[in-house]
Formats: structure tokens, C-alpha cells, sequence
DNA sequence: GTAAGTATGTTGTTATGACAACAAAACATA
DNA sequence: TATGTTTTGTTGTCATAACAACATACTTAC
């Protein structure tokens, strides 16, 4: 089973990041990790189950989808392959999902048990430690990735969370000049507007002399930055 | 300056969980941890500035505030004894703090640099890699709860916010009779929506006969649910 | 090129929430 | 009990965002 994992790619995934090859090996067999092949449309892990794995996408794609009491499905994120998913929960045994985890195509996941992670002896594996300070990176990006969330959904009107967002993109990226990483839709999902609300606003805030935008492109103009 | 640190008070917080008083004396002194007093009104880290260490309140109380390109400032969290602060961005260095914490009472803060934990040679000191188990787990019980708010602010209606929050409630209680830990205005605040809508709608579902509420008090009554 | 499909912008209607202002409890303190 | 303070509920007005429906690009495939 083990024989078909390429271990130079996992030597670049955030996971696994300073570990040779070979050593890798060494701490899947030690933490005897699986590689299961999932068709596509098939739930990986459910909402309201309990799970000690977390998963890291080999080939293929999943989703992080999330269905509401009215059966409305929504789209919450999409795992690409060198990626992990359900590690928070994985840290956190008894804890229930609220999201289910599907495939999006055909894929192979590789499944890790965190608690073998953190409760093995790291003595016997010294790659151990780096596993967990990993993880611990990847933690903290993704605490902070939810909280600029949080912060750009903040204000109650959508230029406000515009105004949030993309004075955000231009601090980050050093420039009043950037592109965006998302399309209308997913920018509105991403700011839980609606999207014909946020173009309209869009428009708006370029006939006030705010901005100037083409697709992705944005320019803040006003001083107020 | 150590000498006045409680070692046995330490044993009983999240992030030295495990530790033996001895130990954690041990610990700080390896990783240079400092105790630094301020005055109540004090900022203590501003947003905007990168950090090295976290910091844990011994007494007192901080509160993580935020103020907007306006000036409204929001206090979004407060800090009790024995629990950790910035620990997110002391784990990424250079990222810029989007927060400012404030010393909401005379406080003594005990500062820890999260590098020398992650970075020290584990075999030096053994409880280390304890430590680092520690901070993962705080990293993704903060990693839920700011899921979970995300997800109860997702609905566009205060109603579907309510639902959201109340259904998740009963849920983790087991029982569709509970109390919340808010009151009104908090509630209001964690939902971002407005203090006098909120009142409103939960007189409404109080008169369409899905809840009944008293104060803090919960009772779910459709079978929804 | 045409056709089909997707993404984006526009407009008008309607529902809803923010806000302000006030009333009524609940609580504390003297 | 009287008094001030805080919390919560109520009401009405107004701004705003959701929604629907449509128009106009922009893509992609044939």
C-alpha cells in the first residue's frame, strides 16, 4: 500500500516541510498512516461524526460543504492536493464536525492519527516535533485566515465590509494596486452579501471616486486608506 | 523578578496542563520568560505591530480591542487569569497584529517567545514538546470557536442567526433547555446584529411558539430542532 | 462565425434590519 | 422605600440589502 506514496511531494507540503524523504517514510510506518481511494461525489467524513484523522489530499480534490437545517448546500472551502483538512478536529477528539467533507473527483487521501502525533513518545521519532510545530503553523495560519474573516464581516454595510477587505488587500500586498483571489460570487459568499447587492455597491463606490475596478483588478483611490 | 511567580497556579492553566510546578519553573527560566506589570489603560500590543511573544495574564484582565477606520473602537474579548493571548501571532512571526490588547485592570502579564519553545532543541528540556501539544490544542479550540461564529453569522437573518446559534446550543448541551453565557447585548455582538432587532426577533419566535425565553434561559420548542 | 454557457452589471420591488427614542423591568445602593 | 443604574423590550421611521428578473459582456466549444 505504502510502495505507491511519493515522498518527494510530501517533502513540499506545509506537513511535512523539513523533512527528508526518507524520513517520512519512517514517520508514516511509525504512525501507521493510510491511503484510502475515494470516488468522486463520495463523503469522506460526514457532519456529526467523531474523527481522530485528519486527512491530507494526495491527488484529486475535496470540499468542505456544509447543509443547513433547509437542506441548502453551501460550498465552504476546497482542499487541493499537499493540503490538509480536518486537523482541527483530529486535535480536538470528541469533538463533532459541523461540516461534511466530500470528493470532489477521484482521489486518494492520506489519513493521519493526530493523537499518535502528539502522544508518542518523541524520543523515538525525532521528526515528531517538527510534525507538531507543522501543525502548529498550519494551525495558527488557519486561526488567522478565520479571524480576518470575522473582521471583513464586521460592519453592517456591505461598503463597509468592502472597504474592510480590500484596504486589507492593499495593506498586505503593499500597493493600491492588487488583484483579488476571487470572483464576484466568491467574494460575496466570502463578505455574505449577496452578489448583484455587491456589484451594484461595487459600481457605486467607483462613481463616488473610491475606486476603480476591472474583474479582478482593484485601485483604491481615496486618501481615506 | 521569577521569584513571585505562583508555579502552582501555572499547573492549572491550559498551556502548562501536565506540567509539575518544578517543571514549569524549569521551563521559564530555559526559555527566558519575562513578568512585566501595567497599569490599568496601558496597551500592551497595538495593531499593526509584529510580535515575538505571547503572553499570559497572572492577574488582572486584558481585553483584545479593535478600532476601526473611524475610531469606534470594539472590545471584541477579555482575557482572564491563566489564559494566553497573541498566541496566534506569536506563532507566525511577522505578521502584523490586526488587534490591539489593552490592560483593562492593573495587570501582570508573563511574556513567553513562542520561537524558543518551537526552536530549542527539544531534548534540552523535555516538557517542551508537552508545551507545544499544549498551545496546538488552545490553537484549535480557538480554530472552533471562531468556526462556530462564523457559521452562526452566516444566515443574512437575525432569524436564521438565531436558529443557527440556538439549535448549536441544544445540541452541545444535549437538551433543548439551556442557559446562554451572554446577555442581551453580547448575544448581539457575537451575531453582529443590532441589540434592539435581536430583543425583537426573539419576542417574535417567542409569539410563532418555536422558543421560549426568559433572560438567559432557552427552551426549543419546534421540532425542527 | 454561431451557439451555449457563465460571469457580471443593472434596475426596481420588497422585506428586513439598523437606529433612535422611549418604556418597563431588574438590580443595586443608600 | 426611594433613587439611580443597567438591562431588556417595544415601537416607528428610514436606509439598505436581499431578491428577482433582465441585459450585457466574456468564454468556450463546435
Amino acid at each position: 500500500m505504502k510502495q505507491d506514496i511519493d515522498y518527494e511531494f510530501l517533502e513540499t507540503t506545509l506537513l511535512f516541510q523539513g523533512a527528508k524523504a526518507e524520513d517520512i517514510r519512517t514517520m508514516l510506518t511509525c504512525l501507521s498512516a493510510e491511503v484510502k481511494q475515494f470516488k468522486k461525489g463520495t463523503v469522506i467524513y460526514s457532519a456529526g461524526s467523531t474523527i481522530t484523522s485528519m486527512g491530507m489530499v494526495l491527488s484529486g480534490n475535496v470540499q468542505i460543504i456544509s447543509d443547513d437545517l433547509w437542506g441548502n448546500r453551501s460550498i465552504l472551502d476546497s482542499i487541493a492536493p499537499g493540503t490538509v483538512f480536518a486537523e482541527t478536529y483530529a486535535s480536538m477528539p470528541g469533538e463533532p464536525l459541523m461540516v461534511s467533507v466530500l470528493a470532489a473527483e477521484d482521489c486518494e487521501i492520506l489519513f493521519i492519527n493526530t493523537a499518535k502525533i502528539t502522544n508518542t513518545c518523541p524520543s523515538a521519532c525525532p521528526h515528531h516535533v517538527a510534525l507538531i510545530c507543522n501543525l502548529l503553523r498550519i494551525s495558527s495560519q488557519k486561526n488567522l485566515n478565520l479571524s480576518r474573516r470575522i473582521f471583513h464581516t464586521a460592519p453592517k454595510s456591505i461598503r463597509g465590509r468592502l472597504l474592510s477587505y480590500l484596504s486589507f488587500q492593499a495593506v498586505s500586498c503593499g500597493s493600491c494596486e492588487f488583484y483579488i483571489p476571487f470572483n464576484r460570487q466568491q467574494l460575496a459568499d466570502y463578505l455574505s452579501v449577496d452578489r448583484s447587492a455587491l456589484s451594484n455597491e461595487l459600481s457605486k463606490m467607483q462613481r463616488d471616486g473610491l475606486i476603480t475596478v476591472n474583474k479582478n483588478h482593484f485601485c483604491l483611490l481615496s486618501d481615506i486608506f
